[in-house]
This record gives C-alpha cells, structure tokens and sequence, in this order.
RNA sequence: UGGGGUAUAGCCAAGCGGUAAGGCAGCGGGUUUUGAUCCCGCCAUUCGUUGGUUCAAAUCCAGCUACCCCAGCCA
C-alpha cells in the first residue's frame, strides 16, 4: 500500500539518537517478549512494530522472546500461534527464537549469587502472612523471620527446594530489599517459586521456576538488549529491573522504557479478557473474525501493511489512550482501495426482468478489474434477462436524492445498460417480488445518444448465472466504546456483531482466493473465508465503504 | 492518605524559549458508470488550572486539579 510518510519522532527515538551519538550503544538491540499465553492482539501488533521497527530503521537487531517463566499458563500451541503471527505481520527475529527458560540455569546461579551476597533468603511464611507483612500503599512493611537467615543456611534450604524437596506453597525465595520502600515491588519480592509442573520447553527438570521481575532483566542482558520496551504498568518493576542488574555478576546494562498500551474503542485488547470470550464461547475461537487478535484481523481480511500504518499512524507515547475504530478502518480502506481488485456481488437481492432482452440471451460484457489501475485487467460479466439488484436500490417512489431505481424512472447497471423500471410484482404482504424493467441497448459504455442524464448506478448480478454465496457481516464486538470499564464486559457484547446475508455474487468470485481482499462494489470490502466450500463460497466483509449516503438518509 | 506516571481539538499526535505540524473524524465544494476513490477549501488567538520568570512561555519555575498504575508464589 502507498504507506504514508509519516517521519516517526517519538520520546523512544529520541532517547536511542541520544545514546547512539553519545557512542553508548553502536547498535541497538530490542526484543519482543510475549508470554505465550494466549494469541497475539493488536496491542501486541503496537509493541511489535515499535521493536522490530526500530531494529529495521537503525539497522540493529530485535530478538523474539518467549517469556515462559509460568508453565501452568502456557503451552506450545501458542508459541506457535505467535510465530506465525509476528512473520504475518512481516518480521523477522535475529536468528533462532528465544525462551527465557533457555536461561534458567544460569538465572538459578545469579540466584545463587544473590544468596552468597546475602540479599537473598528462603521464606517459609504463608501467602497470607507475606502478603500482611508486606504492608498497605500508605504505610510500611515489616520484616519476615526468615530474613536473616544465614547465607549458607539459604543455600542449602534453596538447593532442597530446587530439589524438590519443599511442597508447592511451602516456601520460596526473595531478594533483600527494603520493607519499608514506597515501591511496593521492592518489599523483598519474590523470586523464586516452587511449582510442579511440566514445561513446554523444558520437561520436568525444574520444580522451581523464576519470576517475571528476576527473569526478564537478566535475559534481557544474556541477550544483549540495550534498549528493554515494555507498558507503563512496568513503571515501578522497573527499579527492581535496575536493582536485580546492579546486583549480579553481568556486564551488560540494558535500561527499560515504558510505552502507553493501546486501547481501542468497542473492543477490549486484554489476554485475560480475550481468553474469557473464546473459553465462554462468546466468539468462535481465537480468529474469530471479530476479535482484535492477530489470527482474527487476518481472517477478517486485514492485511498486514494496512496493520504496520495504523502502528505508525497512532504513535508511541506515554499517555493513556483510546483509539477510535474509525482510525483502523481508514488504514485498511486506503490499502484495499489501492490493491483490491472489483467485483459485483448482491447481499439482499429482489429480481430484476428485462422484457426487451431476448428470452435466452447471454451477452459476456467486461468490466475493469479497477477504475484506476488499468494494469489490473478485466474480467467477463454474463448479462442476462434477469438480474438481481439490492432490494434497497428500489423504491417505488423516491425524491431526486435517491439516485437509484425508481418506478418509472431510469439507472444505470454497473457495467451494463441504463434500463427503466416500467412495473412491480408484489406478494401477499405487498412486498416488491420483481421489477419488471426495460433496457436501452445503446447505453453499453456510453451515455444515452439523446443526451438524458442518467445519475444513478447500482450494482447488478445476473440471475441465471450468478453463484449463491454466504456473506458474513461484522460489526463491533461490544455496544460500548470501553467495555474493559463495565463491571461485566461480557454483558456488553453486540448481539448483531454478526449478521449472515444469503446473497449472490458474480461467477468469476467462485474462483476468489481464500483471503484476498476484493471490493464488492458499492457495499465493501470482502474475503473468502476458509469455510467456504466449491459450489457455496462464504465471504466475510472486512470494512464497509464510507458511506456518506448512509449518514444523509440517516 | 505513600510512591510512580500523564495532561496540546471529538480521537490520536508533533512541538524541546521566538509566536500551535500532521493523521483520523467532521463540515463545505469539484470530478466520477462505485453516494467509493481522487481533488480543493474549512476545522486550537491557544496548549488541564492559577500564579511567577522573560522583550518573548505549550515549552522554564511554583502551587493546584483531573486521570492512569502499584499491596500475585501473574506477566
């Protein structure tokens, strides 16, 4: 897509030109560190970009990091899920994927170090007891029992642990702080717990596991990280990040920065709250076409360029945010206006008979793949003597606003002849069955010989000819623009999120190809999802067109 | 009530002591065989607020206010 020349300046850039000039760093060296979890989100999508794009632009190097210091979370499924999202995205990690459990003997020796250096001690007090002697926001902690415990005495209770021979619960180890910091995560944290469980990486050989806190400095710094991007819920971790760094034995000093994460209106970008809508069967499945994740933008038919613009369009900074839909659509409406190829299709359709066509006629009328790209080619369009056209395109009587088929008045088929609507048809509920209509065969690409002005153009798909096809619309997934803010998010999805059209489209979409982008004239832009079959192709709409007519008509 | 952060238009966001970029949305108009695209124009005398410094302040200083984050053996 033609992506815009928006020059990124943002305070992460600013401080890389500083350290980078100042001769600190020669290269930079980022990473991107997802607990594989849960499938990656457009909040991820922000951070990607930042990291990976960075490296691309200061010809440095970002790795991928798995960070699975919590084995009862996660699992290889979405490892997987991740690799695939992150080169979907169109990126490259420096050579092979990262764990941060490739690091866990050496992060059990640094432990090890901490306790020699008496600024660590095994804790045997209850969860319920640590977390009163931690002390309230407003006034200090008090010190464990355990906390001066011999180093050597910690050494040997911490080898027994990693043994396996403490139950889950039973103890675990914490760094020498400071009880009484106003940082609540510098109150002798926790750094190691006991948990028997098997891990994806590396089987039954721990039964101690590091912390977050302990584990992700120390590989940022194996790793060779100089610059360490992350939210800004990480703000006060990050004076733990500094102090577990200054006190070990490791030569590389990576520093941290913190980001706002993104917040998109009518839909809520939390793994928690993502895994509730596909564990509750809000939605069906991770790459449901209407969740803000990876694997569903894709299966919607975002493309991955139209993805990477909105990451530049909405900036990186450190104030809270909510980004409104209409900022993803216009991204993904600029990309597709470019590159997707034309094409008719019907969503609601009502009959249209051409009493001067002949009976069994068929005439192959062709049609620019693009109104402004010639090089996209053509395409042959079977006319016939009915037609079907969007039950919204007719009124029996209208004012000269509507520039549609009106009785009596003429329109022009897309591509097609200008015919006039000349009667109706209608059911017992007196609902408009068939139009009956005539054509003026001399209006084949050009205007009428006489000079009538004819305004309308609608969009047409041959009766006899045309292939039924399942057309899924999506809207947003939540009546609310925040729902994270509801006391039940669940409660606040849109029950039409998804609405289901039995329409017909042009023949030449049987051939589509699962996943391109195609304009349907005048309604969007769709997709052929993965469940359509060889006769039945089912198409999911990726965004409408703006509509402006929508907003006038009300 | 402790600490860490953030305040520039409806939503994002530049700006870094010299007189408010840009995008999205919106509003007018033009072109058009998609009410699309495209094109043209409009859209902050003012930067949360009150004071101060200065020839000059969104930018520096002080006070105030609002909002977000932190009391997992989650990340």
């Amino acid at each position: 897509m033609a992506e815009t020349d928006i020059r990124p300046t943002n305070f992460i850039r600013q401080i890389i030109d500083k350290d980078l000039d100042s001769g600190l760093h020669s290269q930079i060296y980022t990473r991107f560190p997802p607990e594989p979890n849960g499938f990656l989100h457009l909040g991820h999508a922000k951070s990607i970009c930042l990291n990976f794009g960075l490296a691309q632009d200061y010809q440095g190097k970002c790795n991928l990091r798995f960070d699975d210091t919590n084995p009862e979370k996660e699992n290889i499924d979405y490892v997987n899920a991740i690799k695939d999202d992150v080169h979907w995205l169109g990126f490259a990690w420096e050579g092979k994927e990262r764990y941060s459990s490739d690091y866990f003997d050496q992060l059990h020796g640094y432990a090890v170090e901490l306790i020699e250096k008496g600024l660590a001690y095994v804790d045997f007090s209850t969860q319920e007891e640590m977390r009163e002697m931690r002390g309230t926001l407003t006034s200090p902690g008090k010190e464990s029992p355990y906390r001066n415990t011999s180093p050597e005495e910690n050494n040997a209770i911490f080898e027994k642990m990693t043994q396996g021979e403490y139950k889950e619960g039973e103890c675990v180890l914490r760094a020498k702080i400071d009880m009484t910091s106003p940082f609540m995560c510098m109150r002798d944290p926790v750094i190691y717990r006991v948990k028997f469980a098997h891990h994806h990486q590396t089987g039954d050989k721990w039964c101690v596991y590091p912390m977050y806190d302990f584990t992700h400095c120390i590989s940022d710094a194996l790793e060779g990280i100089t610059h360490s991007l992350c939210t800004l819920e990480f703000q006060d971790n990050r004076r733990l990040y500094d102090w577990v760094i200054d006190n070990i034995s490791i030569d590389c000093t990576p520093r941290q920065y913190e980001f706002s994460r993104l917040n998109l209106e009518y839909t809520v970008l939390s793994k928690r709250k993502l895994i509730q809508l596909v564990e509750e069967n809000h939605v069906d499945g991770w790459d449901d076409p209407r969740m803000p994740t990876i694997a569903g933008i894709r299966r919607r038919g975002y493309t991955p360029a139209s993805v990477r613009e909105f990451c530049k369009r909405i900036g990186v900074t450190k104030m809270d945010n909510i980004i409104e839909m209409s900022m993803l659509e216009a991204c993904i409406r600029d990309d597709l206006n470019e590159n997707a190829s034309r094409a008719m299709a019907v969503l609601e359709p009502v009959k249209v008979v051409i009493e001067n066509f002949p009976e069994d006629g068929l005439e192959m009328l062709t049609a620019a793949n693009h109104p402004n790209d010639e090089s996209k080619g053509t395409r042959e369009l079977p006319f016939t003597k009915e037609v079907f056209i969007e039950a919204e395109d007719f009124k029996e009587e209208a004012n000269k606003k509507f520039k549609r088929l009106v009785l009596g008045k003429e329109v022009r088929l897309r591509n097609a002849y200008v015919i006039k609507a000349e009667r109706v048809e209608k059911d017992e509920a007196g609902n408009v069955t068939t139009i009956y209509c005539t054509y003026d065969s001399e209006t084949l690409g050009k205007d009428p010989a006489d000079g009538r002005k004819v305004k309308g153009v609608i969009h047409w798909v041959s009766a006899t000819k045309g292939v039924e096809a399942e057309i899924r619309l999506y809207d947003r997934l939540f009546n609310v623009p925040n729902p994270a803010a509801e006391d039940d998010f669940a409660a606040a999805i849109n029950p039409e999120s998804l609405v289901i059209k039995h329409g017909v489209v042009e023949p030449s979409l049987l051939e589509a190809e699962e996943g391109k982008a195609i304009q349907f004239e005048r309604t969007g832009y769709f997709c052929k999802d993965r469940t359509s079959t060889e006769t039945r192709p089912v198409f999911n709409r990726t965004v409408g067109l703006r509509d402006t007519w929508a907003k006038i008509a009300g």
